[in-house]
DNA sequence: AACTATTTATAAGA
DNA sequence: TTCTTATAAATAGTT
C-alpha cells in the first residue's frame, strides 16, 4: 500500500510475509484496542500466525467475550459442543444417581429398614428373597468351615502319626541306652547316666511338633478334640 | 487523527461514538481480513458494541479458532468453562457408577449370590445382617397381618350384628304378615299370599351384605372362619 | 453516506 | 528486529 498498491493475496515470500504479519498484527491490535476504548466496545481478537503462534487481545476477558458470543449466536454450534457434552454427562450422572438411590432403598429394605409403605405381599417377597440368600450364605459358610475342619483334621493326624513314630524311636533309643549303660557299668567305667526319660516326657507332653501347623496349641490336641469326624488315629504306646 | 489528534479515551457524545464505532469497526474488520489473507494467518475477531450488538469475523471458523485457542492456552480457563463442566460431570458420573457397582456387589452378596472370595467371618457378618433384616421384616409383616385380621374381624362382627338385627326384623315382619293374612282370609278377600319365606332365605344364604366389605365373599364368612381371635359373636336365631 | 484535511499505517529499503 | 521514508489507507469532522 505504499510504493505501489499491494494486491490482496497471500505474500509468497516467507520473510516478507512474516515481517508484514508482525507489522500488521501490531496495527490490527492497536486498532482493536482503540475501538474498544473510544467506542466502549467489548473486543476479543485471536490470531494464529501461519507458523502456528498465538496472539490474542481482549479489553475484558476472553471468557466474557466467548460467553456473550455463545449467548448471541442462536445457532449454538460452536463452543456448545463442550456444553452439550456437559449436559449429556449431567444427564448420565442424574440417571446413575437415581439408580443408586433406588438400589439403596432396596438394600435398606433388604436389611429390614424403612419398611413402611410396603404391603404384606411386598414383605413376603422380601422375606423369601432373604431366606434364599440366607440359605445360600449358610451353605457357603458351612462348606468353608467343613473344609477348614477337614484340613485341620488331616494335619492333626499327620502330626499324631509323626508323634507316634518319634515315640517309638525314643523307646528304641532308650532301650539301646539302657543296654549301653549296662555294658559301661559292667566295664567299671563311671559316667553319669543319660537322662533317657526326658525324651519320653518331651514327646508326650511338652514337645513342639516339628510341623508348621495353623493350630494354636497343636501339641495338646488329640484327634478327638478337633470336634469333627476324626481319621481314627489314636496315640499309641506311652 | 484528523483535524487535531484524537485522544485515546471514551467518546462521550453518543452519536459521535456510534459513528466512530461504525467506521472503525469496518476498518478493523478490513485489516483483520487483510492480515489473514496476506499473511496466511487464522483470525477470529469478536466485537460487541456498547449497545450489545455482536459483530464477528473469522477467515476460517470460530469453532476452529476457539479450539486452537484452547489448545494453545495452557491455563485453560476460558472456553474450558463448558469443557471443565463436562469433565466435572463426567467425573461425578464415574464416581456414581463406582458406588452403584459396589452397592450392586453388596446387594448380590446379601441375596446369597457371588459369595466366592468371602471368608467365614465375612459370611457370618452377612448372615447376621440378614437375620436381623429378616427378623424386622417378619415383625413388620406380622404386625401388618394382625392389623388386617383385626380389621376383618371387626368388620365381620359388625356385619353379623347387622345380620342378626335384620333377621329379627324379618321375623317380626313375617309374624305380622302371617297375622295380616289370617285377617284377610277371615274377611273372605282372596289375594295371593306374600312370599314371606323368601326374606328368610335371602338373609341366611343369598343376601348381599349391605356394607362395603373388603372380604371376597363376606356373605359366607362366619367369625370363626376369619382364622383369628374372634370377637365372640355368633349367628343368633335361625 | 460523501467529502476532505489530516493523521496513521505500512512496504520497501537500510 | 528496528528505523526511515514515501506513500497508501484510515478517519474525524463537516456537509
Amino acid at each position: 500500500m505504499v510504493r505501489g498498491k499491494t494486491v490482496l493475496e497471500r505474500i509468497e515470500d516467507t520473510t516478507s510475509r512474516q515481517v508484514t504479519f508482525s507489522k500488521r498484527r501490531n496495527g490490527l491490535f492497536k486498532k482493536a484496542k482503540e475501538l474498544a476504548i473510544l467506542c466502549d466496545a467489548e473486543v476479543g481478537l485471536i490470531v494464529f500466525s501461519c507458523t502456528g503462534r498465538l496472539y490474542d487481545f481482549t479489553n475484558t476477558s476472553m471468557n466474557s467475550v466467548l460467553e456473550r458470543y455463545n449467548e448471541a449466536k442462536e445457532d449454538n454450534r460452536l463452543i456448545m459442543s463442550a456444553s452439550v457434552e456437559a449436559k449429556l454427562w449431567q444427564r448420565e450422572a442424574g440417571i446413575l444417581r437415581q439408580q443408586l438411590h433406588n438400589l439403596q432403598e432396596n438394600h435398606k429394605q433388604l436389611l429390614g429398614q424403612q419398611l413402611s409403605g410396603l404391603d404384606v405381599e411386598d414383605l413376603q417377597n422380601l422375606e423369601n428373597r432373604l431366606e434364599i440368600g440366607l440359605r445360600n450364605i449358610r451353605l457357603t459358610k458351612d462348606k468353608l468351615m467343613i473344609d477348614q475342619i477337614e484340613e485341620l483334621n488331616r494335619k492333626g493326624s499327620l502330626i499324631l502319626q509323626e508323634n507316634k513314630e518319634l515315640y517309638n524311636k525314643m523307646n528304641n533309643v532308650n532301650q539301646e541306652n539302657i543296654e549301653l549303660q549296662k555294658k559301661v557299668n559292667g566295664q567299671g567305667i563311671n559316667e553319669p547316666p543319660t537322662d533317657t526319660t526326658r525324651y519320653n516326657i518331651l514327646n508326650k507332653e511338652d514337645g513342639n511338633v516339628p510341623v508348621n501347623l495353623e493350630l494354636r496349641q497343636p501339641q495338646n490336641v488329640e484327634p478327638e478334640n478337633l470336634g469333627i469326624p476324626t481319621l481314627g488315629l489314636k496315640m499309641q504306646g506311652g
